[in-house]
DNA sequence: ACCCAGGGTCATA
DNA sequence: TATGACCATGGG
């Protein structure tokens, strides 16, 4: 990670003047979150809704209950999130880890390194999905390397944008040391302005890595 | 008709 | 270790 650009801290307070406090990760229950972890990736939020709406009123949205459920049933209330027989099976799969070990009580206690290395024991659950759940199922400060961060952060010129996971997120929090509190505003903030700058303006600056993103090539939008 | 979305697994070389 | 196929729906 390159320090030598922009410090994350001015970036996080410009975001946060810009944007405000997000109020993520938008859930009822700490397995809504698990389950939106699984069922948001590489899809978009608005389709991961609408699965978890099926699960909801089906009554459907907890680990024991999901464990229950035929698993035909499970796919079919998970269709609109997209590749939906995956996901039902690595639903299965977090849903058996989550009861097995206490559920958010008992894997409350475990510490955090020990705690994401099980969490990617599970199939289906892989850097980026376990250090979602680390934080904004659990509170601990981790910076979860998502599409965006990737993207915003070899916009500001802060890495290359190939680097690994691992080495992209060791970097990010040695570099801003904070509680979870702040890595999950950061996050947060991160997404928002992703979405909201790169719809608005012909180049933003929010995810273009150079020139005009996938977003704003001819024929994606009249921007 | 194309492109994209809050990734991860598995087979192959 | 590192690429590539595969998973699938809804919205712009």
């Amino acid at each position: 990670m390159n320090a030598s650009t922009t410090s994350l801290r001015a970036m996080y307070d410009r975001l946060l003047r810009r944007y405000g406090p997000q109020h993520w990760w938008p859930a009822n229950s700490a397995f809504e979150v698990v389950a939106g972890a699984i069922l948001t990736q590489n899809t978009a939020w608005t389709n991961v809704e609408y699965a978890l709406d099926n699960l909801k009123r089906e009554g459907l949205l907890s680990a024991k209950k999901i464990l229950a459920a035929h698993p035909r049933r499970l796919g079919a209330l998970l269709r609109p999130a997209g590749y939906y027989n995956l996901k039902a099976r690595r639903l299965r799969a977090v849903s058996r880890w989550w009861m097995d070990n206490g559920g958010h009580t008992g894997l409350g206690k475990w510490d955090t390194h020990v705690l994401r290395e099980s969490l990617l024991q599970v199939n289906g659950v892989g850097p980026e999905t376990a250090d979602a759940v680390l934080l904004y199922v659990f509170d601990r400060p981790v910076f979860v390397v998502d599409a965006y961060a990737r993207r915003i952060l070899a916009r500001w010129g802060m890495i290359g944008g190939e680097e690994s996971y691992d080495e992209i997120r060791a970097g990010f929090e040695a570099k801003f040391r904070r509680p979870a509190a702040a890595y999950n505003q950061y996050h947060a903030l991160i997404v928002r302005h992703a979405k909201e700058a790169c719809r608005k303006t012909p180049r933003c600056e929010a995810c273009c890595v150079r020139g005009r993103c996938a977003f704003h090539r001819a024929g994606a939008t009249r921007g």
